[in-house]
DNA sequence: GAAATTCTGGACCACCCAGTCAAGATAGTG
DNA sequence: CACTATCTTGACTGGGTGGTCCAGAATTTC
């Protein structure tokens, strides 16, 4: 899958030249680089909204070395969105499964805390970057909605795999009777997502970060026993 | 405001036209009805994504009956968050208010009760057209984001509305005693709005009737005493 | 050196966009 | 009837869109 996942003819492994007489010239910009670089325009303006022009000039490729790399204009936008679902979904359970003993402050780390901590990354990044608003899947799911299929599909699993890691999370904290009694970890975890992406909304409708933590708090408190 | 609301012309008193020896022909489409077609259109594809065609076809009126009447795209924009506002808060304060008796049943309407069933109205709506998931200012919110502060402006006092609205009716049951003590309507107010807008993009991410019920739920679990 | 491949840059395409204009039909008054 | 203003229809403009193609320079091997 990774050799293939750019084009056919970088994803040529070295030993596919050595019947010819001579090598090729090789990419002189990082595909990974460019990619980053188009996924940040993307978020910014949407998929409509990024025009080539755009996404050339940011990702600082000429036009066919996008072409030939990438493919057109929504190929390369469904692997923006599948190396945002590496790194967000990596970045979520680094954060979500941080438990055991924080050095600094030398205090246990329950997974209702971890999960507390995760919330306020989510709040920072959302607080300190309100252009791009929240989460790319999200502008996503609004954007192209039911329009295309395809790219519904790449979304609807997205949060899937969201809510399974707050649910995982919400299952340790169960076991160790962190919850609330009589909690359903699946709800929870259903009402946590609800509540993230909520928040992505409310910043982009210019709620401050007073609010916003508010709104973190109560949406919080019903894990709490 | 009502009579400058669309073009000048068609807003002109009928007693304008006395010195003429002649009464022009009048308007033969309802300027609120093709709003309202414009506003569904808008709902479903975005700004950006609702071309003029698209709104042509959908409003059933000529080219220019458009600009004689709305003006440009974005003027037209205009008037139908407007419109969406006027709609959508008048029906929002509807449900949130009635407190009382229901006829039907006979049983008490307290603000607590109203506000779930605000909530439920909005999951039958959303769950019954996804196509245009969940709610025009928060699709705005989103699109054009802070690319345009006029219409970014007009978002937030909405999202300042709604809240406004909620939070009077959390004061109601604060006052009659409804809420779990020590609860304060204005952070409640804030959570429900989150919880609220949320629902709108699971929605649209493919989240299914009972998950979102399951969302509701648990976000109004934080009110009940 | 030759060969192979990528790079840059610009030219080019057909298409869609929002917006404008003109012409003629239509309807309401006197 | 004449007069007025709106209606509908269609053509048109200027510009932006995604996408393709080509020529020449650069780079890496044999």
């Amino acid at each position: 899958m990774v050799q293939n996942f750019y084009a056919q003819e970088s994803a040529r492994p070295r030993a596919y030249y050595q019947h010819l007489q001579a090598m090729p010239r090789v990419k002189e910009f990082d595909p990974e680089e460019a990619l980053d670089r188009a996924l940040d325009m993307f978020w910014r303006r949407g998929y409509e909204g990024a025009s080539l022009r755009d996404l050339l000039e940011h990702m600082e490729i000429s036009r066919q070395s996008l072409y030939d790399t990438f493919g057109d204009k929504r190929s390369l936008f469904l692997k923006v969105l599948a190396r945002y679902e590496a790194l967000a979904v990596e970045g979520m359970l680094d954060t979500l499964t941080r438990t055991g003993w924080s050095r600094p402050i030398e205090r246990p780390l329950t997974a209702l805390v971890a999960i507390r901590g995760f919330f306020e990354l989510f709040l920072a990044e959302v607080v300190l970057d309100r252009e791009r608003g929240s989460c790319l899947m999200a502008n996503t799911a609004i954007e192209v909605g039911p329009a295309d299929p395809e790219i519904q599909a790449v979304v609807r699993a997205y949060f899937g795999r969201v809510e399974e890691a707050l649910h995982a999370a919400l299952e340790r904290a169960h076991e160790a009777g962190e919850l609330r009694p009589g909690s359903e970890p699946r709800a929870l975890a259903r009402h946590l997502v609800n509540t993230l992406y909520g928040l992505g909304i409310m910043s982009r409708a210019g709620a401050g970060r007073a609010a916003l933590r508010q709104m973190i708090d109560v949406g919080l408190s019903v894990l709490a026993s």
